[in-house]
DNA sequence: TAGTGGTCTAGACCACGGT
DNA sequence: CCGTGGTCTAGACCACTAG
């Protein structure tokens, strides 16, 4: 059977997105301009766009048209409220460790595949601050399966995400999450510069792609002293 | 303007699954049935259960119906991995205060509405364990405006959210959460039973309702020793 | 007023599940 | 086989936005 028309609408428009055919903030073409493009019915092109508001990558407008929305930067991972609402000004973000090859690490914070254990890991680390607080350190895993370049390659406005998303066109897809509260270790505590022994709260995460062999597998200490993780959730829509 | 048929639809169908005329695991009459019914187009039938489906009320089978499902046990928040796993098994939670009436503290998570403040407040407090370990002390406040005999009444099989579902007919629609690793202090301490000093989970949460006029403030202190926090986020259908 | 999205009708054909 | 949900057509009328 083949794929359905409206997801086949739905495959290119969201192409349009992430390739920057149709920017954040324009408007996509209308639905009567669709179904005249590609010879369907509104119905097929609403749903089409139904699938794209569904997942974030636009907002519709009553009487005015379908616009590209920034895409959702956390995906639903705690981030830290300084970071989404000081949009870049007092926040920086270095690397610790550049993306290298590694083997796995046994203290996965989630088990990994067979798959993924038989093929490269890659591995980078990353210290961020708001102001002059270091806040988060940031130690992610990934199997390179798929992602050749990446080495090499620089990040899409210093994302990880966007980077998978317009270099790979890998969209994050889900995740799985564990919190606990520690004892800062030497190395947090230095590089997070606070006392050994601090509370530190230490954030597990899996995060599931649309590509089912890859996995992104991140811890993220926190000092939440100064700058406590913050998020949102909203399940039901606004009518 | 009047409401949608198919909102009107969408509710009464809602309805029937939250006063327990459609129970768990039974089917909704079929689209078809539905047309039928209410004298209207499959289309309008689908996008009901479109909505019944998105807020995960139901789950379709092709071939087969719109099959009941359980309601989302913790609404996206934060659950210990043990509650959802073990269900009731090797689980326990007391109150260490029933509902009552109280002032409203002076240091909520988050600010509350004038309209909140004006009127009373209710508060309860409950500890939650895993076989013999204590593991989270939960702390919730809310205002009492529209629920009339909640101070008399029981919990809905002991949980707080059924309750408003199926006696207030309110729903989660939202929260917001923040994280803090903390040291306990002594009344955690005690009631976690662990060393003062130890490190600490603390979730404050402001969880929005389908009543504008009602938040639920909670705060949920951890011992994410033996059993950390865990949570799980789907963000794109799988198709 | 023209164009947009929101809702709805009255059909049709298909794929899936169970009998 | 029949009933179910999944997709799609070809229209229609309405409410909202903007020039």
């Amino acid at each position: 059977m083949s794929e359905s028309r409206y997801r086949q609408i739905y495959s290119i428009l969201k192409s349009g997105i992430q390739q920057g055919s149709y920017k954040i903030g324009n408007f996509l073409p209308s639905e009567h301009e669709l179904c005249r493009t590609y010879k369907i019915t509104r119905t097929t092109a609403r749903k089409a766009l139904d699938e794209l508001l569904k997942e974030g990558f636009i907002e519709k407008e009553h009487g005015k048209g379908s616009r590209v929305k920034e895409r959702r930067q956390s995906l639903g991972l705690l981030t830290v409220k300084g970071f989404s609402e000081a949009v870049g000004e007092n926040v920086h973000t270095t690397f610790i460790q550049k993306p290298s090859l590694m083997s796995w690490p046994s203290d996965l914070p989630f088990p990994a595949s067979e798959n993924e254990l038989d093929s490269k890991c890659i591995y980078f680390e990353r210290l961020r601050g708001v102001q002059d607080t270091a806040v988060m350190r940031e130690c992610n895993w990934f199997s390179a399966q798929g992602l050749d370049g990446f080495l090499e390659g620089d990040f899409v406005d210093g994302s990880f995400f966007k980077t998978l998303s317009q270099k790979y066109f890998i969209e994050i897809t889900g995740s799985e999450q564990e919190l606990r509260a520690l004892y800062a270790d030497e190395e947090c505590a230095s590089l997070l510069k606070v006392d050994p022994q601090s509370p530190i709260l230490c954030i597990s995460i899996k995060f599931t792609t649309s590509n089912p062999l890859l996995n992104i597998y991140s811890n993220l200490y926190c000092n939440t002293e100064k700058y406590p993780i913050g998020n949102r959730y909203y399940y039901l829509p606004f009518n």
